[in-house]
DNA sequence: ATCTAAAATAACACGATGTCAGATTCTGAA
DNA sequence: TTCAGAATCTGACATCGTGTTATTTTAGAT
């Protein structure tokens, strides 16, 4: 367990089309940043429509000017990371090269990524318990890296890389680790050590996709002899 | 996907000290009973204490006799899984024999628990979001699964019939994959098929801890050659 | 400086919670 | 069988968070 800065990352205002930036997109910042601020500090269960305006200068009922109730604020906040996560793991999903260096490198920026995040993941599957359309919005979101996963371990069994089984359980499974342990981790203050996070989760992927005799030191194997 | 029979299990009233059975167990056995129906047929975030009161024939503020809120109730549902789970996972923790074998064996009973008893886990999971007092015995339990497979994973370390590493993460990450995989199949209908799942976890088990080697056909291997 | 549309607010109705005093229903002793 | 005390149940209330709307305030273009 480590933990010493949370510069919670900042959400900026997108220029209209008019060139300027009106009171609307910086009041509409200010809430969305006001709640990272608070998810950094508190479980989302804590987070009240109130307890989030008063960080804000505005009153109240102006939340609602902007945002349907907090679980669409979520939703919001959710596809912010979600650009993030899918733009660091695409290398194993598309790329060229040696998979398990690939999978490797897809798993630390996942790592990365989530280990500054990670606040605003479990915030969002903790709302997303309590609300439908946000659990559906975060199941879409487990189901295409399913759906990527699955296609890879496909095509790589196809080449002889990957034993023969059926790959979209142990697919699911793998997905559901990743998540749920990251979420785990980097969650809540105080938060593990990533380097150990993503020690594990190297070892299980590639242990049971590629075999553990990829496990050797860091990126020693480039081609299959 | 297939489901069929869902017949969700009774809770029954254990008989008094006094070895007659009061108005006051039935009644909280009712409501017992009558929450488990209704996780059955609805996810936890519907369940007030209105709708789960209405299908047993007593009123609303009965239920604060029995019960501090819901959570408490979804706490002692999940105390009744958590002794079913134990008792069947209890064979790789402390059994004597193959490992391999015993751990095949505990993920039997482990998916099977599951496959019955899925909506419960479902929702004390969705509950433990929104009350801190639930989310700290989940927790909890999970820890000791986190324990139990440190120490056997270390123990068979020491043995050499696991590879070197670091056991704590990874036997954190393949707890939290088998939990929220399990829900996430089971928890909702319709359920996933058990042998899928149990397929996919045992090759993820068997691959990281003792080498896919040993997932040949089902009880093949007693003992290292 | 004025005017208008955008933004913010105050006040309201609603629904769920948890409590409590009083009513009702059991139970078993006479 | 009766009835007193205890156990159980209920209705009514106070509270809190939500989401809406009618109205006021403010920004910024002319």
């Amino acid at each position: 367990m480590s933990d010493s800065e949370q510069l919670s990352s900042r959400i900026h205002v997108n220029p209209q089309p008019s060139g300027k930036i009106g009171k609307s997109e910086r009041t509409r910042a200010a809430i969305l940043n006001a709640a990272v601020d608070f998810l950094w500090t508190h479980p989302f269960r804590d987070m009240t429509v109130n307890s989030l305006m008063a960080s804000t200068g505005v009153g109240r009922s102006a939340f609602y000017q902007y945002f349907k109730d907090l679980h669409e604020l979520m939703e919001i906040l959710l596809d912010t990371v979600k650009g993030e996560i899918m733009a660091v793991t695409g290398p194993w999903f598309t790329g060229v090269g040696d998979p398990v260096v690939l999978l490797r490198e897809s798993l630390d920026g996942l790592v990365e990524v989530c280990y500054q995040q990670g606040p605003i993941l479990r915030a969002t599957t903790d709302a997303a318990t309590t609300d439908e359309r946000l659990e559906k919005a975060w199941a879409q979101f487990i189901k295409r890296f399913n759906d990527g996963v699955t296609t890879r371990i496909e095509a790589d069994q196809a080449q002889g890389l990957i034993p023969d089984f059926d790959a979209r359980p142990v697919a699911i499974a793998l997905n559901l680790m990743d998540a749920y342990t990251l979420i785990e981790a980097f969650g809540r203050r105080p938060r593990s050590k990533p380097e150990q996070v993503r020690e594990a989760l190297v070892r299980i992927w590639i242990s049971t996709l590629y075999g553990s005799e990829w496990l050797g030191n860091e990126s020693s194997n480039l081609v299959r002899t």
